[in-house]
RNA sequence: GGGUCGUUAGCUCAGCUGGUAGAGCAGUGGACUUUUAAUCCAUUGGUCAUAGGUUCGAAUCCUAUACGACCCA
């Protein structure tokens, strides 16, 4: 990229310009409107009764076109709500300030005060009595027609894809409604918002490999979490019985359309409930955020037509991979030799060590993940893939677990919680032994957490819901990058 | 990690089987007091991602690298 190049080169003089004559930057204008109040207000009232009125007003900022000609000319201002058209002549401002005027380029931001007026074509527009610049733009916008359409420089320079994209800017404002709303509704259901540790001595809470950092004055290794789990559920032994955390976890892992190494979790733990009551308040949520932000309950993603109207399917992870499968029985999944001879015969590899909770994990990536489209909560987790959910009462084998998909992608995960501390002692054994054997996502021995639990912990459930990919969803958004205002990317 | 595609002016893009680098917008100069992708006349602007190679000659062909997009694991 050449920083130097004519057009900057051109603009900086004009600054330097300016700056023998006044402040370049001042800061003492202040608008009276933003541009969406006066249309709201005035759009609707005809030019004989608005131009009569000489309202007056005064609006900032980023001059998006300018449309010149003779003794007088147009401009167009954008501020953080709209636009609003500028109508500049020469005879009211006076032969210094509209050449000055005449000089100004793309993205320059203005100050105009005048009074309120009809064009014509019936746009509101404000005919200027006082124009000033306050801030120079020392870079040319994309052009106006096109935009900017390069992936790669809407990302890195996401500051000139918000002044130029609207629909990139209603991305980010929609997000803020979502989480604002999430907020809001775990605060009616009188869950207490709390902040848990970043830095963790020993990471936890989901099987996934950490960043790694140190702290210099106490010379420790530190690790960016995972995820708050174990810290939000002190919090239940330490009788906070409903928490919920919306932050950013840190995972060591791929970047894809899905994945970002940080990104923000929703995470919410409710004592003396449990998954099935984690799915009710799930559904309903999401319902309401889809009114919230679509005004209905029905919307498409990426072709896909959703229906949250609907009650969302709970299915178990065996009788979804029945379904999915060419061949295999729900009975076939409770049977490790049967789904290795499924496996031999369709040519998908799996490793010998596993575990039949593990290959039947395995299987539902293969063959059921992508086909959910529509809401579907996906029960009865294998407990080898479990470590900290609650054994089933009747069948061991299982947890009282389930994840939520949409669209293919993984939503939610949510269960009942293990509280009974020597069976937790037992999986992290587990975990360690993994971890050893040269698992570098499996979980390290937590020996507090251990001993908060031996405290008691009211029986409860907790959830965690990956609010970027809920954002996606709400957003018809292709890529997790498309809703980070700073997604990850390689150094330039 | 593997595959496919992309990278040319500030932006959006052309550039064929190799023969001196193009357009629109933006910019600059000029005309125009109700335009809205304003219009009209004139005009500036390039390390063709980077580094090698083939060739009399490379934006174009080959190799490698960087970054990105998409697909797969």
């Amino acid at each position: 990229m050449t920083e130097d190049n004519k057009l900057i080169a051109e603009r900086r003089s004009k600054l330097d310009a300016i700056r023998t004559q006044r402040n370049a930057y001042p800061n003492q204008y202040r608008r009276s409107h933003l541009a969406a109040d006066l249309h709201d207000k005035f759009d609707a009232m005809d030019k004989e009764t608005l131009d009569p009125q000489n309202i007056e007003v005064a609006v900032m900022g980023r001059m998006m076109s300018q449309r010149l000609f003779g003794k007088g000319g147009f401009a167009v201002l954008s501020d953080v709500s709209g636009a609003i058209q500028l109508f500049v002549q020469l005879n009211a401002i006076g032969e210094d300030v509209f050449s000055d005027f005449k000089t100004w380029d793309m993205g320059d931001i203005v100050y105009g005060k005048g009074t309120l007026f009809k064009t014509k074509t019936n746009e509101l527009s404000v005919k200027v009595t006082e124009l000033r610049m306050v801030t120079k733009s020392l870079r040319p916008l994309p052009e106006k027609f096109h935009g900017l359409s390069d992936q790669e420089t809407r990302y890195r320079q996401r500051y000139v894809d918000l002044i130029v994209n609207q629909d990139s800017a209603d991305v980010f404002k929609t997000r803020s409604k979502m989480v604002s709303h999430i907020r809001r509704y775990m605060e009616d259901l009188e869950f207490l918002e709390v902040e848990t540790p970043m830095m963790h001595v020993i990471p936890g809470g989901a099987t996934a490999k950490p960043f790694t950092t140190h702290h210099n004055a106490l010379d420790l290794e530190l690790y960016l979490r995972v995820a708050p789990e174990l810290f939000l559920k002190r919090l239940t032994v330490g009788g906070f019985e409903k928490v919920f955390e919306i932050n950013r976890n840190f995972r060591n892992e791929g970047v894809s359309t899905k994945h970002n190494p940080e990104f923000t979790m929703m995470e919410f733990y409710w004592a003396y409930a449990d998954y099935n009551d984690l799915m009710d308040l799930t559904e309903q949520l999401f319902r309401s955020l889809a009114q919230e932000v679509k005004g209905t309950e029905q919307f498409s993603y990426q072709g896909h037509d959703l229906d949250f109207a609907q009650p969302f399917r709970r299915q178990s992870m065996a009788s979804l991979v029945a379904e999915y499968s060419d061949g295999l029985s729900e009975k076939d999944c409770n049977n490790l030799s049967l789904m290795q001879q499924y496996c031999d015969n369709k040519g998908v590899s799996y490793d010998k060590k596993w575990k039949k909770g593990e290959l039947l994990a395995e299987l539902f990536d293969l063959y059921v993940e992508e086909n959910l489209i529509q809401p579907t909560f996906v029960t009865e987790y294998p407990i080898e893939i479990s470590p900290l959910s609650r054994r089933n009462d009747d069948n061991p084998e299982i947890t009282d677990r389930f994840e939520l998909f949409i669209c293919g992608n993984e939503i939610a995960n949510g269960f009942s919680e293990l509280n009974d501390p020597e069976d937790q002692a037992d999986r992290f054994r587990q975990q360690v032994a993994n971890l050893e054997a040269g698992d570098d996502e499996a979980m390290h021995f937590d020996a507090d957490y251990i001993r908060a639990l031996e405290h008691g912990m009211p029986p409860a459930a907790g959830e965690g819901i990956g609010i970027d990919r809920l954002v996606m969803l709400f957003t018809d958004s292709a890529s997790i990058r498309d809703v980070l205002l700073f997604p990850y990317m390689k150094p330039e």
